[in-house]
RNA sequence: GGCCAGUUGGUGAAGUGGCUUAACACACCGCCCUUUCACGGCGGCAUUCAUGGAUUCGAAUUCCAUACUGGUCACCA
């Protein structure tokens, strides 16, 4: 029997040839020098940190060079996919605005003229280049079972072997064509095999765009390439659909590095062109029980699913912000250098990009999501935390809905200047920071702590208030005016006009004006700590600021 | 255990033979400014680049060994 006939009876139904899907796929008329890249992730339902930094360049790449961004969802194992796994996986790129050019746009359509992208629906693909294989008498079925496999594994850890599939260990690699029809018509269950012509003491070199030059022995080991159940393997369905769909740059974690020889031999045998490859270093963290660095876990870290940012409020942009400034060492430097411009005006470059893994930390991605937010205009914190509200706190959403304009004036204090205030480091923030400044929560019993400090005497502090409306308050006074009378009232209760003045003399006054200003604060907000006073004072209004201080007075 | 990669302060890192008595950013600690907070300003925070050896007039930068960390060795991706 031979090989071809052997391949026309592991895959009758293959009715196309290698030659046909060349053409059903042709060379993409790209211009020189365009990148066509990939986002290739199995439906598990959500985006990881680290597959995020990848995307975002895989995606940045083809949008400086024209280039195309494609989705592949690889799906060939059935363990890993979890129900609208693959509508997780949508969601979380358009939560970050990450557009895809060609892909799946759910678990039936897609876009593009290289589909499917879901490697469930490519099986005949594979299956026709694995047939071309076994013709070629590069492949084989292999019948051995997992036990006999765990057997000979353990065989080799005993003796001290390398582990594995190959030479000697490969014991369906040189069964007669005879035998292997005998059993397949038999109907012993089997996989598909790659027969691997390498040879263990001679190296690959292949140049890897992040590490450089990199030298592995040749791969020798025969790996599956179809499954029992019919679809591939990974390291297959990469090479076939990689050629087929045209990638030039195949970016992915380091987790694959050691698979690249692997790849090289599939990629030389089927006679495809080889891709250029990146594989970027690891986001790591530490681990709380262990103290040890490792991978950030999908299973362990809550702050590896990409949605836990949008659950937190941390604008999208922040965190593509973060990524690249761990992505491209230069980054953070360009953006410091040139702040608010957007961040595909920087030109990425691969050479830039750290080989080890980086630690993931969130202390930076809050401080670069704070100064981010504090550029945004007050209207743009508004919308956005609108957005924020409106899923995750029904009551203070309606709040910023019923006094749009006086929030905006609120998200205003202390924005319009050279440089502005940074108290939200995330939209969730925002309630914590002013709800005293809504009355339908400031008159929330819990809510009345207030926080006096320096002066908590209650008598006094009444005595200050009641002056403060008396006599000292103006509505239309302008901040200096306000200031001044501010001191005038500290002046006529003992107080120094100057905390100067106090410092020096303390036995002299009561207090300053310091303590006079933090009476009336902690009696607007119940706060010690607020943005500037006499803007709150301002957006207040005559009638609500009398309320409040009476509040307090006639207690 | 084999193979591969990585190793510069608490963190991210710059650095590719002399310009480095190691940039910048985050964090932290002081001080100053200031009616609170935040902002801002100033200063501190690695004499040393995992360790040992070699090359060199000269090394964080080149070479070799060792150590450590990570990845991988599935009919998972």
């Amino acid at each position: 029997m031979t090989d071809k006939e052997l391949a026309e009876l592991l895959f009758p139904n293959v009715d196309k040839t290698p030659e046909d899907y060349e053409k059903i796929y042709p060379k993409r008329n790209l211009k020189e020098g365009a990148v066509v890249s990939r986002f290739a992730p199995s439906p598990t339902g959500f985006v990881h940190m680290g597959s995020l930094l990848t995307t975002l360049i895989a995606r940045k790449i083809p949008d400086e060079t024209d280039g195309v961004f494609i989705l592949r969802i690889e799906d060939t194992d059935q363990k890993r996919s979890v129900e609208n796994g693959i509508g997780g996986i949508v969601d979380d790129l358009n939560n970050f605005d990450i557009k895809i050019d060609e892909g799946a746009l759910g678990e039936d359509s897609f876009v593009g003229d290289y589909g499917p992208y879901i490697q469930s629906q490519r099986k005949e693909i594979y299956e026709c280049y694995a047939k071309s294989l076994v013709e070629r008498g590069l492949a084989y079925p292999c019948f051995c079972s997992e036990e006999e496999l765990d057997e000979t594994r353990k065989l080799q850890e005993l003796n001290k072997e390398r582990i594995g599939y190959y030479g000697s260990f490969a014991k369906c690699r040189d069964l007669s064509n005879e035998e292997r029809k005998e059993r397949i018509l038999r109907g012993d269950p089997y996989v598909i095999r790659l027969k691997s012509p390498g040879v263990y003491e001679k190296k690959v070199i292949f140049n890897d765009l992040v590490r450089g030059k990199i030298v592995f022995p040749e791969n020798d080991l025969d790996v599956v390439l179809i499954k029992s159940d019919g679809l591939p393997i990974y390291h297959f369905a990469h090479v076939v659909d990689d050629h087929l769909m045209r990638t030039t740059h195949v970016l992915r974690g380091e987790e694959w590095l050691s698979s690249v020889p692997v790849h090289i031999q599939l990629f030389d045998l089927l006679g495809f062109e080889l891709p250029k490859f990146a594989h970027l270093g690891l986001v790591m963290k530490i681990d709380e029980e262990t103290g040890q660095k490792r991978k950030l876990s999908k299973r362990k870290d809550k702050e590896a699913a990409v949605s836990y940012y949008h659950e937190q409020g941390i604008p999208v942009m922040a965190v593509k912000l973060y990524l690249m400034t761990i992505g491209n060492s230069n980054f953070e430097e360009w953006l410091n250098q040139n702040p608010g411009r957007d961040y595909n005006e920087f030109k990425f470059d691969f050479k830039k990009m750290s080989a080890s893994g980086s630690l993931f930390d969130l202390e930076k991605l809050i401080n670069i999501s704070r100064n981010y937010i504090s550029r945004l205009t007050a209207q743009e914190v508004y919308d956005n935390a609108l957005k924020y509200y409106q899923e995750y706190d029904e009551e203070f959403y309606n709040l910023l809905v019923k006094y749009k304009d006086y929030a905006i004036n609120m998200f205003n204090i202390e924005r319009n200047q050279k440089k502005p205030r940074k108290d939200y480091a995330k939209y969730s923030d925002i309630k914590g920071y002013t709800w005293y400044m809504f009355d339908e929560l400031f008159a929330k019993e819990e809510n009345k702590k207030y926080e006096y400090q320096g002066i908590t005497d209650k008598e006094e502090i009444k005595k200050i208030l009641k002056l403060y409306l008396e006599k000292y308050y103006h509505e239309d006074d302008d901040e200096q005016t306000w200031f001044e009378r501010l001191k005038d009232l500290s002046e006529e209760m003992g107080y120094s006009r100057e905390v100067k003045d106090y410092k020096e003399n303390p036995d002299k006054y009561k207090g300053h004006v310091g303590d006079i200003s933090m009476v009336l604060r902690v009696a607007v907000t119940t706060k010690a700590q607020t943005p500037n006073l006499y803007q709150i004072i301002k957006l207040f209004g005559k009638d609500r600021l009398e309320k409040r201080l009476n509040e307090v007075i006639l207690k």
